[in-house]
DNA sequence: CGGCACTTTTAACTTGGATCAATGCGTTCG
DNA sequence: CGAACGCATTGATCCAAGTTAAAAGTGCCG
């Protein structure tokens, strides 16, 4: 199997877990399915039942739900290594969508090959356990910012966060990062709308806390940002030991 | 061991998996503590690494964040048969603090038990997987509550989910169930303000589509809140296959 | 019984963000 | 090349929900 698939994986799953040779071998034989999409195709629907779960290898996607009078809400970016249907192994159907933002390389991995794969390697399952729950967590705190915390906060806080993960699979460089979005689908994971959205980016560039372009993002102060948004990094749980 | 504190998670897990009769042994010859609280009272606090996880036998909990500036955020609220905290299990630190809502009994369950039962268990295993991954996807569709939906469909919506959960556990008659919420902590839930929370609830009772009292909520036209909250219950996962 | 503490309710006023509408701008494509 | 489309931006107006303040209700405890 190509090295590549399997390495977004290996990379991203150390951050939270410790993983031996043994895990890194399992991995390593996974029998992954390579397929490349373009920007904003869906790659897993609401409502199907899936028979494999995707990784991102290269590029970005997220899940987004669609409320009954048509208003989008995103509920997760994901960046290369992550697993975002994962869920799907367990809970059979898509409660929501799951949609390429950039152009992707993708590894699709069958459900019977994970299932197997976790019962002969009970740490590895651990560490995919895992996976979900910082998921879990990441959602908690997405409640929080919609919820509690006003546009520029928001819109700080989400960057930050983005910024903190992309870090921790050495995606970065200093503040900056890729992220290919638009202020729509920016706006649809803040449930801001694109006109709002707009005026808070153009806030955060006017107080020289953040430079954009349509590739990404730069944070320049990202202490200042920090402050801003109230950020505590605990629930991105991005040490083995948290 | 007391009968009653497994039954209620057996009740629970019964919803949304297919328990054979050794994963019934198997819960039941947990060794499980039991506690009672009054409401109010932090279960576990955001920061701390809990060395048990909190079954909920009795009564009502929920999940909380404040932010830097003090304002709070429910995350979730619990029912008997829930294990709020499951996920410290495998992520080690909280970061939100687990609270009880109302007088609650509670058992809590050392995570070395757990980590055994577990190991012996894998289908139990799985099932508590499950409803990790059932948190999760209340998480997502509250993102889209506090983050798509106005004031009074997001109450309807919160109100609906919590009739359908009790419902699943055999805890309705008829529209009736027990919540013991005030006001502030339902806004809490909802990312509102209290008097707004009032006014809300007052636009319910006024189309004829909720009681309240200091114990629980009637809803009386349960299609009809329904339709105004656009609900969808696939995300509940409430039954085994999906 | 009476007073304190907390919750619910009402009213008046303010505001952050939505909505509506138009313009500019860069890409793609016939 | 020019049309057409999608995205970014700006300005004007509106409104849902926040804020503030105070009154009214509900215990609960001494």
């Amino acid at each position: 199997m190509p090295a590549n698939l399997a390495s977004a994986l290996i990379t991203k799953l150390a951050v939270s877990n410790h993983l031996d040779g043994e895990d890194i071998r399992a991995i390593q034989s996974l029998r992954i399915r390579e397929r490349h999409l373009g920007a904003r195709e869906i790659i897993v629907a609401d409502g199907v039942r899936p028979g494999e779960c995707c990784l991102i290898v290269e590029g970005f996607a997220f899940r987004s739900k669609t409320t009954a009078n048509g208003e989008r809400q995103v509920l997760s970016l994901h960046i290369p290594g992550d697993i975002p249907d994962l869920q799907s192994l367990h809970l059979g159907i898509m409660d929501h969508d799951l949609v390429s933002l950039s152009p992707c390389t993708l590894g699709f991995i069958s459900h019977a090959e994970l299932t197997e794969v976790t019962a002969r390697h009970p740490h590895l399952a651990a560490a995919l356990w895992r996976e979900t729950l910082i998921d879990g967590s990441i959602f908690r705190e997405w409640i929080v910012n919609v919820g509690r915390r006003a546009a520029l906060q928001r819109m700080a806080h989400l960057l930050i966060e983005v910024h903190e993960r992309l870090e921790a699979i050495g995606r970065t460089r200093g503040g900056e990062f890729s992220l290919p979005i638009t202020q729509i689908d920016l706006g649809d994971c803040l449930g801001l709308s694109v006109v709002h959205t707009n005026r808070t980016l153009q806030v955060l560039r006017g107080e020289r806390l953040v430079e954009t372009d349509k590739s990404g993002f730069n944070l320049l102060d990202k202490e200042r940002l920090k402050e801003l948004a109230g950020f505590d990094r605990t629930y991105l749980h991005l040490t083995p030991s948290g």
